[in-house]
DNA sequence: TTATTTGCAAACTCTTTGCGCTCGA
DNA sequence: TCGAGCGCAAAGAGTTTGCAAATAA
């Protein structure tokens, strides 16, 4: 495929580190992912690149997203629903809350959480070395809302 | 199919007071269960369920499985691999420690930490109606386990 | 050039479902 | 008796894969 340059993106960069062959798909799927702050799943991402170019089947998704996966660029998160999400690992390690109502999902960190949840595993004899965490909500009435 | 009161169990009671038919299939897998401490698939109940009576497809499993989760019977978790897996829920809510080098799963309950989920979600705005935490980790050598 | 990657379609895994027969109440 | 439930096999949904053609380096 031939190089389209306005694809660049620091994802595609990060694939150039790495040694990974920079194809035209790859290149597509960089540049999307580089562009998306959410949690699409492969369909969704299968879609935005297909609007980027129509020359990209949904196998090599499913293929590069487990490459990238693989090389730490993404994360595969799994919020039930039976299709597997991806997010990039750029902005470090958190947890989710989703909305029930609305399917939303919301980041967020908490220190002290993070230093329960190694105690607790602590006492229990082990090291943690992964936390699956969702909190799945509903959106409180403002009234009834906690002050920050 | 004949009636084995052999296979009478605590779940089978709950299902005959909640007014489902107790098919010899349901007794037999709500005896499974009542057996069962650990957190099986649907392969698996199959796999006890056929020991005890051949006469039992893995349709029905599926079925029953589902049919018994809608009457709170069952609680349904997801530890990655693909395949659903059953917990009875007659002993609370809780989460799970999943030892990741033996596949063991290990369950733990923690009143600060719920406490601090709850606020943790008030303060995003919202009630969190469940919650899923997994944690993946090592055992560690017994010099560097903490004290209880 | 040539080892990799891609597209396509078939295959796979887990789960659900349509249908005619069976069985519990 | 008779409607709910069962077994079977086929169908779905999401994902992976074998193979020949295409392509990045």
């Amino acid at each position: 495929m031939k190089t389209d340059d306005r694809l660049d993106s620091p994802i595609a960069a990060v694939c150039r580190e790495k040694g990974m062959k920079l194809t035209g798909q790859r290149r597509t799927i960089a540049h999307v992912l580089s562009e998306s702050d959410d949690h699409p799943d492969v369909e969704e991402l299968y879609r935005r690149a297909v609007a980027v170019d129509p020359r990209i089947s949904i196998a090599t998704v499913y293929r590069t997203v487990r490459l990238f996966e693989e090389n730490g660029i993404l994360r595969r998160r799994d919020f039930g629903g039976g299709r597997a999400r991806y997010e990039t690992t750029d902005h470090g390690d958190h947890f989710h809350l989703i909305d029930v109502d609305t399917g939303t999902v919301m980041e967020f960190d908490d220190e002290d959480l993070k230093a329960l949840l190694a105690g607790i595993g602590a006492r229990m004899g082990y090291e943690v070395a992964t936390t699956r965490l969702e909190l799945y909500g509903r959106r409180l009435k403002k009234k009834s809302r906690q002050a920050i």
